[in-house]
DNA sequence: TTTGCACTACCAGTTTCCCGGTATTTTTCC
DNA sequence: GGAAAAATACCGGGAAACTGGTAGTGCAAA
């Protein structure tokens, strides 16, 4: 917890130097925070966070020594009290998913304007998990996003779906369901076409990913 | 678009009577909105909407004579520009995204602060998504709100489950690796024994709600 | 240096899934 | 009431997945 009046370190780890000049600029005026550091490289910042708090981070995913996601882990792992805010210019739905599954406390892409970045470092502070605007649109409607369209389902191809996606063989659904198994895999074939894919690994990961389950 | 000073119009959907009257009582006394009807069930908030303008619905999920989710679809499906809040006591994970999915704007659960409901409510008729908190930690970390642990996975581990994920059979995965299928199909078992769960399908599932993929 | 973990590989048998479609009945909606 | 959509069922063959384990090698950490 920061000691009222004290200054918020902030660190920014971006492999562009120009993203990382825009940012100093925007938030080294604010006399609230201090811009305690700028790397362009993950090793570069885990070394400075051995002997200097940070508060916050704004981490970028690509850089060019580090896996942004596994960057992520290690910093919570040396230092579980640094938010991890990151700014990225990718918007795929798993890679959000994943940074906030490995520690970071919200997501902007780059194209957010100020006023959302200081929003999202002021949630991100207070202990909150905080989206950007076009994150939280990503995350509730992904295939409006990827310009893609939600294959319209059947009552009884949607009752399967669950099922499958539950662990239920065929023989276990028909069961349940009083159908016979030739029925099932019926649906179950229907569903691969209607979602264009070849197995049920792939129909339940973006059956999943579209919010359909 | 709302006028200028022209009252909100809410309407509140919900099969407990004393839930609808707290609401009732809190947002009764904002001079910006107008509670315009409060319903017990579904199929009477359909009616209504036919004949009355309705801003925004907060909308429970639970209700006696229809599904909340089937409920979600219709009345955004009968009046696009009606934002749906969902003001549910249901937070698991599964429910919340298919509730987006279907059309919602926000979800909050019910005990979350009146000032976070009336942050909401503004989120939304600005027409954004809009989560409470409590909503934000469950999307980013499933598994603390559900006191389970996430599985940790081996470097190997995690590439061939994205690669299963993507459709790809234990053939092509071992070609694409240079590894034998028996190698694969080692991997594959300890997956699913790590995840607990019997096949593929549920594996996936698991591994993408928990945000690994 | 030793221990433990990760990774690789083995393999036969059983079960399940996917593929190539076609066809009939029931339900829903206009 | 009729048309269209949904649901049900067929079925053999081949491929893939799952199951029951066991075992050896290399690397990392203590």
């Amino acid at each position: 917890m920061l000691e009222n009046n004290e200054l918020i370190q902030l660190a920014i780890v971006d492999d562009h130097p120009v993203v990382i000049e825009g940012l100093q600029r925007l938030l080294g005026s604010k006399d609230y925070l201090n811009v305690a550091g700028t790397f362009t490289s993950g090793a570069d910042f885990l070394v400075f966070m051995k002997d200097n708090r940070t508060d916050i981070v704004l981490l970028d995913i690509s850089l060019p020594d580090t896996n942004g996601m596994e960057l992520c882990k290690e910093i919570k792992k040396r230092s579980p009290g640094t938010c991890v805010l990151v700014l990225s210019n990718h918007s795929e739905r798993s890679i959000i998913m994943q940074m906030l599954q490995n520690g970071a406390s919200g997501y902007l892409l780059k194209n957010a304007s100020a006023d959302e970045l200081l929003n999202c470092i002021h949630e991100a502070l207070a202990g909150q998990i905080t989206f950007s605007n076009e994150i939280k649109q990503i995350i509730a409607r992904p295939s409006a996003h990827e310009l893609k369209e939600v294959p319209q389902l059947t009552r009884r191809e949607k009752e399967i779906l669950h099922l499958i996606s539950d662990g239920m063989t065929t023989p276990q659904i028909a069961g349940k369901l009083n159908l016979s198994q030739l029925t099932i895999e019926t649906h179950r074939r229907n569903l691969l076409q209607k979602f264009d894919v070849n197995n049920v690994a792939a129909l339940i990961k973006v059956a999943v990913q579209q919010n359909l389950i």
